[in-house]
DNA sequence: AGCACGCCGACT
DNA sequence: GTCGGCGTGCTC
């Protein structure tokens, strides 16, 4: 009998322990043990020694007493998660069908893994009384030459007994296994300085050169962060240590200490126009949680956003700044740097688990006020939570990519309620899903429909390239673009091009009459899959003949889609030969410095011409930019995805933004063999009302989210038979449990179909599509649980993906 | 990952 | 009636 239970989810990995299990609590940790922290426990029969995650505690449990086994220790001095973020990760786990242990790695660190934690000295060599056996003392050879942490350990003695052999040896007094503190790891900086000031040639050394510029660096600076010395005297860590040996220097190990260069603070207000006050007065004083802020490119979202943050920031609370990834460079950061000094705190997936782990502990100590990073930010450990911007709200970068796939906007909807904190969703073209919760009154709408600057919009024209065809111009470049590109050039202005690479998708269209093969269930594009030389839908599995005439005008000038950026640079080289052309997407831009370089060489002017995809439209302003093209605007729309017209209108828009931004008209082209398409017309008129309306129409026609919910099961491995075999298997499984739903016309359980890219990185998917409505979802992922994550199946992979298809 | 348990077939 | 081989599922 305990008097207190805890209720703890285990740290590992395995669908089966997906469960909350119950230990004792003893006397010793009464005190300490809390809701959020983490301790170390025996499972499976004392096999394993694990950490687990403290989700609930009680003083009596229903489970007979000999099967509950006590908790080792606690890990933690201090809760590391709060209660209300362990709701938030039970509400992660149900609603993205994931583990729990999934959505409690989200909340925690890398770094913080417990096992690297762990260190092991040998405290009794001799240990005459006592005998080992051989295991025991294989294990122990390799411990007697010193301290070892217990991730190492792990990497050399690869058995699966260490746990056991380690508890022997404990119980034996050989070793002992000490738990470093956590929170203090990783934040320990080394400072050097000199032992004393004397003049140069009274030290007794060699006096190399970068001796000399140590030594006087720190004569003149005082003491300095050892890795701030090496970066900036471009000296080797080999010199100082040298130095240190020699009893020259002395360094200091201290917790990590800001450098005094982030400690500017300029003040940097601007005064908001009407429209702004307005914004930022009906988010403080209303009562809603959630507001949908729909400003116009340009009208300054991003005032009212610090407007808003320094305002819970005078209250003592913290705030969370979600912006897309791409945007998230020296620019943004520098801008929320000249309003709140030091007091942010930047993730993002450049940073190193050190490094996060910095940022992570800053957040914990209060020691910022505002988070700015991408959407994992969300899970930073505020304290006393103010409000959450997720700026451009459309991106697709909100939606998490790994498991579990989560929809950063979903999930801060959720927090806003749990934490009673305020949520700021921010776009100039608002997102199907979010734009419906905005009609229906769930959450409040904002619009600013005013440029703050006045600037005035660019003239937008649709050029239909298969007038080109007839003109004799076979390449992606129209005339009228080019006329245009061709006076900005004469001007001394400059000229941004798009293209979409991942156009590259395989569907078909037509040259002359721009028609495009579409499933009539589902209102997508269908793919040519050559295999078979059919057109497929990637939704529903269904298939139709490829003929190589055009259904429509029966001309024969049918051809896939798709050309690169390279091709594109080239052409546009040869066009303009004397122009400085650069070329920005993925493959061109390995990392942050790259993006920097040339966001710096554009803004300077040095380059004339940028080629790119997406990440061009975003946070690029600059006032010299008046010719925009959008090389094939199709290239998007024909996407085999539901949400491929949302996606054009909102590239439209974005990228028609950039045009424009000084005093000068900007010129933007939008590339179509479909110039009357409805969803084209829509977004050169600038008319978000239009689009949305019949966007939702054809939604709820077809049965597409917001009106139903798409769920995706992807079967993945290396081992094509077992993916087609267990996606099989698993297929007949769900539709018996489903059959009463599909009678009632609730759901819909498609048959499995291979990924439009079915092979990638040796790995083979399997996809599963189930449409559900709203008022069954529940029921279908309790069925979809039980047939998909309560086991492991070995050499498989279960990806499932929730109302987030994303091109 | 490993162990208990239970189901079923073979054999005393 | 009993032994054991193997597959399934649980581990607080």
């Amino acid at each position: 009998m305990y008097s207190i239970y805890a209720q703890i989810i285990l740290n590992n990995n395995s669908k089966s322990t997906d469960r909350i299990y119950t230990y004792g609590v003893g006397e010793e940790f009464i005190e300490k043990i809390k809701i959020g922290k983490r301790v170390k426990v025996n499972f499976a029969r004392n096999k394993h020694i694990i950490d687990g995650l403290v989700v609930s505690l009680s003083s009596s449990s229903e489970l007979e007493n000999n099967k509950i086994k006590p908790i080792i220790d606690v890990i933690d001095d201090e809760v590391i998660i709060k209660e209300e973020m362990i709701k938030l990760c039970f509400w992660i786990r149900d609603r993205y069908i994931c583990k729990y242990s999934d959505a409690i790695r989200l909340m925690i660190p890398a770094m913080m893994k417990y096992e690297n934690n762990f260190i092991i000295n040998v405290i009794n060599s001799g240990f005459c009384e006592v005998s080992l056996n051989k295991k025991e003392s294989n294990l122990f050879n390799i411990l007697k030459d010193g301290t070892i942490n217990l991730s190492k350990l792990k990497r050399l003695y690869k058995e699966n007994d260490l746990y056991n052999l380690l508890t022997n040896l404990k119980d034996k007094n050989i070793i002992e296994i000490i738990n470093e503190d956590v929170k203090k790891r990783g934040n320990y900086v080394k400072l050097i300085d000199l032992k004393e000031i004397k003049p140069i040639e009274e030290y007794n050394i060699n006096k190399t050169i970068n001796q000399i510029k140590v030594i006087e660096y720190l004569k003149k600076h005082g003491k300095t962060n050892i890795n701030k010395l090496i970066r900036e005297l471009n000296v080797s860590s080999a010199i100082i240590n040298n130095l240190i040996k020699r009893e020259i220097l002395i360094c200091d190990t201290v917790l990590y200490e800001e450098d005094e260069e982030d400690n500017i603070y300029i003040v940097n207000k601007v005064y908001l126009n009407d429209e702004q006050k307005n914004a930022c007065n009906k988010i403080i004083n209303n009562d809603k949680n959630v507001f949908l802020l729909h400003g116009v490119t340009g009208s300054g979202k991003t005032e009212v956003y610090m407007e808003v943050i320094e305002h819970y920031q005078k209250k003592d609370k913290q705030s969370i700044m979600l912006v897309p990834e791409i945007s998230l460079t020296a620019q943004t950061i520098d801008r929320f740097k000249k309003r709140f000094g030091n007091k942010i705190a930047v993730f993002h997936s450049k940073l190193t688990k050190k490094e996060k782990f910095i940022q992570w502990n800053k957040v914990y100590n209060k020691e910022v006020d505002v988070i700015v990073g991408a959407r994992s930010a969300l899970f930073a450990p505020v304290r006393d939570l103010g409000v959450i911007i997720i700026d451009e709200e459309h991106e697709d970068s909100y939606k998490s990519s790994t498991s579990p796939k989560y929809d950063a906007i979903e999930v801060g909807i959720k927090m806003s309620v749990l934490l009673n904190a305020k949520l700021i969703l921010g776009t100039a073209t608002p997102s199907i899903n979010t734009y419906n919760m905005a009609l229906k009154g769930q959450i409040e709408l904002i619009e600013m429909k005013n440029r703050a600057q006045n600037a005035v919009l660019p003239h937008i024209d649709i050029v239909d390239m298969s007038k080109e065809l007839d003109k004799g111009n076979n390449t992606i470049i129209s005339e009228a673009l080019y006329e245009s590109i061709k006076t900005s050039l004469n001007n001394k202005e400059q000229v941004i091009l798009f293209l979409n690479k991942r156009g590259y998708s395989g569907f078909v269209s037509c040259k002359k009459c721009g028609h495009v093969s579409r499933c009539d269930r589902c209102d997508v594009s269908m793919t040519y899959h050559i295999r078979d030389n059919m057109l497929h839908c990637h939704y529903c599995g269904r298939t139709i003949k490829f003929m190589n005439k055009c259904p429509s005008c029966g001309s024969e000038k049918i051809e896939q889609f798709g050309a690169g950026t390279q091709h594109v640079e080239k052409l546009i080289n040869h066009l303009f030969p004397n122009s400085i052309i650069e070329r920005m997407d993925f493959d061109s831009m390995n990392n942050v410095d790259s993006y920097n370089n040339i966001y710096e060489r554009f803004k300077n002017r040095k380059i004339d011409i940028l080629i790119g995809t997406q990440m061009l439209a975003k946070g690029f302003d600059f006032p010299y930019v008046t010719t925009v093209g959008i090389l094939s605007a199709d290239a998007i729309l024909n996407l085999p995805f539901y949400n491929a017209s949302e996606k054009t209108f909102q590239l439209i828009t974005q990228v028609s933004g950039r045009a424009g931004r000084g005093d000068k008209e900007g010129r933007v082209y939008i590339q179509t063999y479909e110039p009357n398409n409805f969803i084209i017309n829509a977004s050169k008129n600038n008319d978000y009302h239009l689009f949305i309306n019949e966007e939702l129409k054809l939604r709820k026609e077809f049965a597409f989210p917001p009106f139903i919910n798409i769920i995706n099961i992807c079967t993945i491995s290396k081992n094509e038979e077992l993916a087609k075999k267990v996606s099989q298997d698993r297929y007949e499984e769900l539709k018996e449990c489903v059959k009463d739903l599909v009678k009632e016309r609730s759901l819909l359980l498609y048959r499995p179909i291979p990924h439009n890219i079915y092979k990638v990185n040796n790995e083979y998917r399997i996809n599963l599509y189930v449409k559900c409505s709203n008022y069954r979802m529940n029921d279908l992922k309790k069925i979809i649980r039980k047939s998909y994550m309560s086991n492991d199946i070995e050499n498989i992979k279960i990806s499932i993906n929730i109302n987030t298809d994303t091109i």
